[in-house]
DNA sequence: AAGTGGTCTAGACCACCGC
DNA sequence: CGGTGGTCTAGACCACTTC
C-alpha cells in the first residue's frame, strides 16, 4: 500500500546510500520525473520528505544535494523513553515507584487545561538504562483516560493510552537545570545537590487535547538533550 | 512580491485571529479555492505553512481546525540570542569579554570538521537580559570566515557572518546540566556550584558547511529551554 | 452517501544560479 | 544563456470521517 512518492523516496534513499557522497548532486527533478515515470510534483513530494529528514538539502537554481554527515540526525521528534534509549544504544527498563489517583493540583490543572481538583492518575517511575538509574519520572494523566488497574510496571504508557484511543501526537517541553533534592538524589544514586536536567512535558493528541503532564529529572552525567534546528520553519 | 500562497496564508491567519476559536474548523480547501480564486494546491501550500507554525491542525477526512493555545508556540527554530530574548520579552545586550585568534583545539576541530590547529576566531561574551547577566558564551569561528578586526561588542555575529556570505541556516545543539565553575559563577553573579544549562551548538550554512561552534552557559533561574515536538517528522 | 483531506497528472511560467 | 528548483493551474481519483 505504498504511495508513489514513498517508493520514489525509497529509491532516492537507496541511491544516496549506495553511490553518493555528501555534497554530491542527485539527479534533477525533471530527470527523476522521466526515469520514474511519475509527475514532477510526486518527485518533489518525495524529495521534501528526505529534506525533512536531513538526508538532502537543495539550493534554488542550483540543485539537490546529499547532506553532510553532521546534518544526518533528524529534527527532534517525540519519542517514548524506551524508543529514546534504544536510539542511544541502551536498553530501557523501569521500576514503578507509586501509582495513585489524586485530584489535580493547580499546577497540573493549568498544564493540562482541566479544572483544578479533577481526578488524575499519577505514576512515579524510576527509569533505568542498561540497569543503571538514569531518570525519575512523575506523570499525571486526566482521570477518564487511564485505567490504573490495568497498568503494570512493564506497560508502555503511550501504548496503553493509544489502545484507549488517545494517541500522543505532539508535546511541548521545557528544559531546565535543577539541583537534585534528597529523595531524587537517593533514587538516582548521586550526591544531594547534584545538577540534573529537569524536563516538563505536556503531551496532546492530534486535536490538541492534553493527554499527560510529565516531569522528569535526568542524571546530568548520563543524559543530554540533543536537537537540530533550522532557520526557517516553513518551506 | 508576495506569492499567492503567502497572501492566502495571511488571509487565513487574519480570519483565525479575528473570528475563530481553538478547535473550530476553517473553510474546506475547496471552499477556499473558490473564494480566493486560486488552485487547490496553492490553498494546501498555504495551509501547510500554517500547520508548521502550529496555528492549525488537520484531520484526514474531517477538516482543518484552529490549534489550541498550547500548540501556538512554534516548532523550534534557530534564533540569535537577541531574537530569542526579544521573543521572551526581554531586551538583550552584550559585553565582549575577550576576542582572539587561536588554533583549534581537538574538540573544536572535531565539532567544526576542520583539521586540528586551524586558526579560529574566538569570542567570549557575557549576555545580558534587561541589563542582568543571563549567560556566558564562548564561540569559535573557522579562521577565514570572520575578520575580528571589524567586530565590535555591539555587532551581531550572525549578521556579520551573513554579510560575509556565510548565512547560518541550521544548527545542532546539545543541552546538558552543569555545575558552574568559579569564573562563570562570578560573571553570572551566582554562588559557585549553582546548576546551569550548558548548550553546545554547531551551526552550518545551507550546504552543511560548519560556521561556528558555541558553548553557552545559561543561569538556570533565568533561562529555560522550550520546544515543541511531534510524533512524526514527515507529512 | 456526502464531505473532507491526501495523492497524482501534464502541463505552464517564474526566480535563481553558474558559466 | 541553459539548467535548476519554486510556484501555479484545472482537473482526476483515493482514503478517511461522519452521518
Amino acid at each position: 500500500m505504498a504511495y508513489k512518492y514513498e517508493t520514489v523516496a525509497a529509491d532516492i534513499r537507496a541511491m544516496v546510500a549506495s553511490s553518493l557522497s555528501p555534497h554530491q548532486a542527485i539527479p534533477s527533478e525533471r530527470e527523476l520525473e522521466a526515469t520514474h515515470g511519475v509527475s514532477r510534483l510526486t518527485i518533489r513530494h518525495a524529495i521534501a520528505t528526505l529534506i525533512d529528514e536531513g538526508l538532502l538539502y537543495n539550493v534554488h537554481g542550483s540543485g539537490t544535494f546529499v547532506g553532510s554527515p553532521t546534518l544526518f540526525s533528524k529534527t527532534p521528534k517525540l519519542t517514548s523513553f524506551t524508543e529514546d534509549m534504544k536510539s542511544r544504544g541502551h536498553e530501557a527498563s523501569s521500576r514503578l515507584l507509586t501509582m495513585s489517583r489524586e485530584p489535580a493540583s493547580t499546577e497540573t490543572a493549568h498544564a493540562l487545561g482541566i479544572p483544578a481538583g479533577t481526578e488524575c492518575a499519577r505514576l512515579r517511575r524510576l527509569r533505568l538504562a542498561d540497569g543503571e538509574p538514569i531518570a525519575v519520572e512523575d506523570v499525571r494523566v486526566p482521570g477518564p483516560l487511564l485505567d490504573i488497574e490495568e497498568f503494570t510496571s512493564t506497560s508502555s504508557l503511550y501504548e496503553v493510552l493509544a489502545d484507549a484511543g488517545h494517541e500522543v501526537y505532539r508535546a511541548e517541553q521545557e528544559i531546565k537545570a535543577i539541583a537534585l533534592d534528597e529523595e531524587a538524589a537517593h533514587l538516582l544514586r548521586v550526591p544531594l545537590g547534584t545538577p540534573a536536567l529537569g524536563v516538563s512535558r505536556v503531551s496532546s493528541d492530534r486535536r490538541g487535547r492534553s493527554i499527560e503532564y510529565a516531569f522528569t529529572l535526568y542524571r546530568a552525567d548520563r543524559y543530554t538533550f540533543q536537537l537540530a534546528v533550522t532557520r526557517e520553519a516553513d518551506k
